[in-house]
DNA sequence: AACTATTTATAAGA
DNA sequence: TTCTTATAAATAGTT
């Protein structure tokens, strides 16, 4: 009688020639793979995932307990800084790969953002989550960038002089005033106190 | 002659109880399989990441052509929605699930950041990504937040005020200078052109 | 780490 | 595709 097969044969490592070959080795042998890792996790009590993007590019994967945690584990893992025990989550985050990872990505949206001379989204939402500083900014967008150079300069002089000069400004606008000046949009209107005291030895309030 | 070994027997698929037997089947069974990944990828021209947690916590992981770029591929791909296909790469990376997870990440930082009320590493990074803006937030470094609302008030009607009433303060300094008062950190200072131009139908420049 | 009897995986063919 | 079969490969228990 003869063989009805030769049987499993010895293959060359290498990338298969046959097309057909190729999509059945791919699934029996992917198949096989993902058992024995089940295997390995059952027998070891270890957590395993595997991913696997197949010739046609379709994305197949498994994990034990479950892929996504043992990416995030990993990620995380990376950095391999030893570092007190007793720091918080948080603090430990900070330092991860996987934000060192992100904040690169985000600077470089940041770049393309500022590139492309709009504000995206990305932008919007850092100065959301920067709340007490958003003022600030919306002042910013409201000049042009060649405008904010000498506006720095300006400003900073301003910032010195108003503590020191706040009196005597008080005194001009009154001056001005007499001299039939219209103060409406003036200095003096400013309804709260304002405050620059941190750099004088006492604080100066405008109040009308 | 009495046979060496009972050669392999089949085993339970259960947690091994014998910690020793544990670690050495562990360390076969890892290489199995990494070797079978290694086949898989070869034999089919596919890609293919495996991460794995020993029993002892440490990690190994295998990816061909590299885990990362697998990992990365495979997290971008958890993002179904379907998109322009010339969308720029950085556009795509831009609602990438990997970038929304960091962004949120970010977010808490920055959150967590300012509750511990210091200027965290990141916020300083934050800071240097975006550096035409760097001056106004070391001005605002400056300043106690409280300080800030009100500084906020002054400052905006310092804004609008400024360009109206610009060449009636120069007018004042002369005005003082001529009172015997030292004009030495006046506004009248600034050496550069002062120009806040878009909120005037013409640039007003301060110069001495 | 090395050995070997067995189990398990799988290449080829139907 | 799925099943079969002969053989290659992996590995449990032992040294």
């Amino acid at each position: 009688m003869a063989t009805k097969s030769k049987g499993r044969q010895k293959i060359v490592m290498a990338k298969m020639s046959k097309e057909s070959n190729l999509r059945v080795t791919f699934s029996k042998r992917r198949c096989g793979l993902f058992k024995k890792a089940s295997e390995l996790s059952t027998l070891c009590g270890v957590e395993i995932a595997i991913i696997v993007f197949s010739p046609g590019k379709k994305v197949f994967s498994v994990g034990y307990p479950n892929v996504e945690q043992i990416l995030d584990k990993f990620l995380n893992a990376q950095d391999s800084s030893p570092m007190n025990s007793t720091t918080l989550q948080l603090g430990q985050a900070l330092r991860s790969q996987r934000v060192r990872l992100l904040n690169k990505e985000l600077s470089e949206l940041l770049i393309y953002s500022e590139e492309q001379k709009k504000q995206g989204e990305e932008l919007i939402k850092l100065r959301k989550q920067r709340e007490e500083m958003f003022w600030w900014e919306a002042l910013v967008d409201d000049l042009r960038f060649e405008q904010l150079d000498m506006l720095k300069t300006g400003m900073e002089d301003l910032k010195r002089s108003i503590a020191t000069h706040a009196q005597n400004l008080v005194m001009m606008e009154h001056a001005l005033a007499l001299n039939g000046c219209s103060t409406s949009t003036g200095l003096s209107m400013t309804s709260n106190g304002f405050n620059l005291g941190h750099e004088c030895g006492h604080p100066i309030v405008y109040q009308n």
